[in-house]
DNA sequence: GTCTATACTTCGATAGAC
DNA sequence: GTCTATCGAAGTATAGAC
């Protein structure tokens, strides 16, 4: 399923050295940004010869699909659990303040706008995410008799997703003024529908 | 006031040359993102030699902060006249609804994790920023009597300009599921405190 | 499956002529 | 102020030996 059909030959995907390579890649999109993301940075940061990295993936654009991919089907399988759980919106926001998930999610929105091959992937993933979300979400307000003309679901999700982004980027930047403050807001919110934190953070 | 003494020439910051180079950085960083401004495309861009770039910036980080310092004094100087207009909520979340501006911040924020040289100008401004808006949101709020404990104006802060930024990325995804839920609902709350829209949209 | 070797491109940056 | 010329480093990618 990769980007072209192509004679050259390509390693199997259950390789360990495969496995090796989309680690060096994910580590290095967080640490460094995706620009940063070269094969013979990938390479060097796996213990590996750069043209092994082609050798498995053939191009760059492969390589970060494949990234993407192994952390997508995780991602949405987490999700599925916190929106089960017995507070569901305590678990999303918690899910949702994850820093990891949070700056491979910003870092692979980067990367789509800017890479046309990977664009359609992630827009198609993104928007089955989020709808997964607006279905769960649904019924919670329903159950917590919110009223969703006051209150709509999806607004709460973008609300949800947007503040722990810039929270992480401003902290990034040595930011933190109000920091807590909204924190406190969300979770005043929170308490109100879903009373206090759940005891096990959502151990997704 | 360049990144290191040094002994080479360097052109005159009146330059008709220079300013044109900036123009096309800026353009390119908005069409293609960071990684795209190179001295060859800047050059490319702006019709000229790759070599004039270097004798303009010297390095790329000098026309990163070149660029960042041209439009960040404007740029404050728009804020402080919107947190002086009569409706200052509504002409803050107009203000930070502008694609462009919320963009070039998005660029340069993540400009700014990747080089050291550049971080602590642009943290050094957020902070400067966002203390400008803070000192004129707690006078407002005080006006408006709105109970800064249950609702800080920093925290205020931080979801007017978090809401933007999440609206455009996913806008560029081709996303907007909530979108105008999401509009709505901040607007409720801006007509509420402000009543209606200023009819001119702070031209700023 | 991994290596050497290599082609070609683009990058940042500088020296020196005009 | 702008040009030609040029460096060395780093980038993607491929061919073919082992």
């Amino acid at each position: 399923m990769t980007t072209a059909a192509s004679p050259r030959r390509i390693g199997a995907e259950s390789s360990r050295t495969r496995a090796q390579l989309l680690d060096a890649a994910e580590l290095l999109l967080l640490e460094e940004g995706y620009a940063a993301v070269t094969s013979r940075r990938v390479a060097a940061k796996a213990g590996l010869k750069p043209q092994l990295v082609h050798y498995y993936f053939r191009t760059m654009d492969d390589l970060f699909l494949a990234v993407f991919r192994r952390g997508a089907e995780h991602n949405l399988e987490r999700q599925a659990r916190a929106l089960a759980s017995p507070k569901p919106l305590w678990a999303l926001w918690d899910f949702n303040c994850d820093p990891r998930g949070t700056a491979l999610t910003m870092e692979f929105t980067a990367l789509a706008n800017r890479r046309p091959t990977i664009r359609d992937e992630i827009a198609n993933y993104a928007e089955r995410f989020r709808h997964q979300q607006a279905e769960a979400l649904v019924g919670v307000f329903r159950q917590y008799g919110i009223d969703t003309g006051e209150l709509p679901p999806t607004a709460v999700l973008i609300l949800m997703s947007s503040i722990p982004r810039i929270l992480l980027i401003e902290n990034a930047l040595g930011m933190t003024t109000g920091h807590a403050e909204t924190v406190a807001l969300v979770e005043r919110y929170l308490t109100r529908f879903e009373g206090d934190r759940p005891s096990e953070p959502s151990a997704v």
